[in-house]
RNA sequence: GUCCCGUUGGUCAAGUGGUCAAGACGUCGCCCUCUCACGGCGGAAUCAGGGGUUCGACUCCCCUACGGGAUACCA
């Protein structure tokens, strides 16, 4: 068989080279510690906490050590195509801080690597392909899908391994003359690899994130380009990492068994493999078993939802970066303010069994990143979440700035400062009761304190009530009240002697709570009424009155 | 079915032959306290099971179980 032919004959048009295409892609001008990773998401439009995981991983990689991180959208399955999904997967991944420096981008491409569509480099495909049939490595295959099923079928029977290889491969020896037939007739054909691996033989390769593993070598007859010229994810993934010139390729942990197709494929390319870093997946629980992260079931983890539930970007890589690095944590209670770029991410320090997603670590971790956040930028970070999500309460925040800006200092700033705020939507139910239009009873009063007691406690309560006391003078006349109305000044003594007393101090100002906030817990009542002010206050309170 | 990867408390996990088996979240109790938080102190809770190797195994080897993934002209 005269291969410099065959390949001549399946792809007249292709005049280029491997080595034209090397030089229009050198090597790349970077330091050599530097790394380049990439994200290819296929254009499905949707991307959840997993996806943004694994991004997190090339991009901390790349930006870490002076590299490049860039945007490649595997477009080969025109399918599974979603319009706008491409702007949808960029600007939640920017939301999220993962910024790219070349590749696809909202207004084009940039960066000379390019074209960064896969779909459009269908003449640099073809053109490895031809040349990998000049050297014997890949043939023509013209079986239909009935007579693969069929061979699947005598396979199963046998007790062989499925798929298409070896003598089962009709189309591996066809003639010169048999081909030319095919092609003049019309039939459509597939582009396969011609396999030399033996899978008796094992094959030993480093994963940056597992470290030494041992494989099977690939023995499948895999398909390259599928009959429309367009290649399959394998081999794109090989002739694009190789010429954008990819060092680290970071991906799920189920393409660990195609692996051994892509170490074959670069080897009969005489091509450089790239680092490997298989991540886990991450798993959530379902009923009582751990189970991986799906688009369809769990519209909840898309990162859309944490978007509009308002977790700031920072809490979810902060998040993120605790469960992909087992030594964070530690650094970050070493360095409480420092940047997290700062922490020395590696990949041998990931975990390489399935992560459960925990939503309790995440609400914690926020708590702590918002309790260092400035005022101000809380105060912006909120605001630009209702314009997006919540615009109703735009009036309300533009108008009531101030105010706002106060309500979010408040305790925050101390020796011990309160860590009560985690995202946006919650960060509003918290403070609403500041908000007449959004006040509303929730707790009933006190159990200790007696139906008759209320109105007299609220109604004293309004007639000592000086706005200009300070918190220490304000509580003592608390304590006066209580004492009067025969509660106890301090929990303690009522504690001691329950028998002398109705109840405590703090029965009475959650009775003053209820009728202020409509909830038996909040923080510093003195402070709240500081900055409701007095009106406001007082008219919370008679109207509590007049509703008994 | 076959192949691959994995398995330390409820969760995330340190750990690479000798530790009373870190730490964090969650949970429980106590303290602080006008409520709730915050903070402090303390508790419960883990090496999947069975065989080896070894003076000694969470750590190395084998088997089993369980979980996950792959088995496409999808990525």
């Amino acid at each position: 068989m005269n291969y410099t032919a065959l390949a001549e004959m399946l792809f007249p048009h292709i005049d280029k080279t491997p080595e034209d295409y090397e030089a229009l892609y050198p090597k790349r001008q970077l330091p050599p510690e530097a790394k380049v990773t990439r994200l290819g998401p296929s254009p499905t439009g949707f991307i959840h906490l997993g996806n943004l995981y694994g991004a997190f991983v090339d991009e901390r990689l790349a930006h870490q050590s002076g590299g490049t991180f860039f945007l490649r959208i595997e477009d080969t399955d025109e399918k599974r195509e979603v319009e706008g999904a491409v702007e949808a997967i960029i600007s939640s991944l920017e939301y999220f801080g993962l910024r790219f420096d070349e590749g696809v981008t909202i207004h084009g491409e940039t960066g000379s690597y390019g074209p960064y569509y896969q779909r459009r480099r269908e003449a640099i495909y073809q053109c490895y392909a031809k040349h990998l049939v000049e050297k014997g490595l890949a043939y023509p295959c013209f079986c239909t899908e009935e007579e693969i099923q069929a061979i699947r079928g005598q396979q199963e029977k046998k007790g062989e391994n499925p798929g298409y290889y070896g003598h089962f491969a009709k189309c591996r020896e066809l003639k010169s003359d048999a081909v030319r037939r095919n092609l003049e007739g019309g039939k459509p054909f597939v582009l396969r690899f011609r396999s030399t691996g033996d899978p008796a033989r094992n094959f030993q390769i480093i994963d940056g994130i597992r470290g030494h593993l041992s494989m099977p070598e690939n023995f499948q007859d895999v398909v390259l380009l599928k009959q429309n010229g367009i290649p399959t994810y394998h081999f794109a993934h090989v002739i694009d990492d190789y010429l954008m010139r990819t060092t680290h390729v970071v991906r799920g942990e189920e393409w660990l068994s195609s692996l051994p197709i892509h170490v074959a494929l670069f080897d009969a390319l005489e091509l450089p493999l790239p680092i490997y870093c298989h991540t886990t997946v991450l798993m959530k629980m379902e009923g009582e078993n751990k189970r991986k992260l799906s688009k369809r079931k769990d519209p909840e983890l898309s990162l859309s939802y944490y978007r509009s539930q308002g977790y700031h970007p920072k809490a979810v890589r902060e998040y993120l970066l605790t469960i992909l690095n087992s030594n964070y944590e530690e650094w970050r209670l070493a360095n409480p303010d420092s940047p997290m770029e700062d922490f020395g991410f590696t990949t041998e320090k990931m975990s390489s069994s399935g992560t459960l997603f925990d939503l309790d670590k995440l609400n914690d971790v926020s708590k702590e990143v918002l309790v260092r956040m400035p005022d101000e930028e809380l105060y912006d970070f909120l605001f630009v979440w209702t314009q997006e999500y919540r615009r109703e309460l735009g009036p309300l925040f533009t108008d009531n700035k101030n105010m706002l800006l106060r309500i979010l200092a408040m305790d925050r700033h101390g020796e011990k400062p309160r860590k009560d705020l985690v995202y946006c939507e919650q960060i509003f139910d918290f403070i609403s009761y500041f908000f007449d239009d959004y006040f509303k009873v929730e707790d009933s009063y006190p159990a200790e304190v007696a139906q008759g007691d209320i109105k007299p406690i609220l109604e004293a309560y309004i007639k000592g009530y000086d706005h200009s006391d300070d918190a220490s003078q304000w509580f003592s006349k608390i304590r006066t009240l209580s004492t009067d109305m025969g509660y106890a000044a301090k929990p303690k003594d009522y504690k001691k002697n329950p028998e002398l007393y109705k109840g405590h101090v703090g029965h009475v100002s959650t009775v003053i709570r209820i009728a202020l906030m409509g909830r038996a817990s909040s923080p510093d009542l003195w402070e709240i009424q500081q900055i409701m002010g007095e009106t406001r206050a007082m008219t919370r309170i008679n109207k509590a009155i007049a509703s008994l």
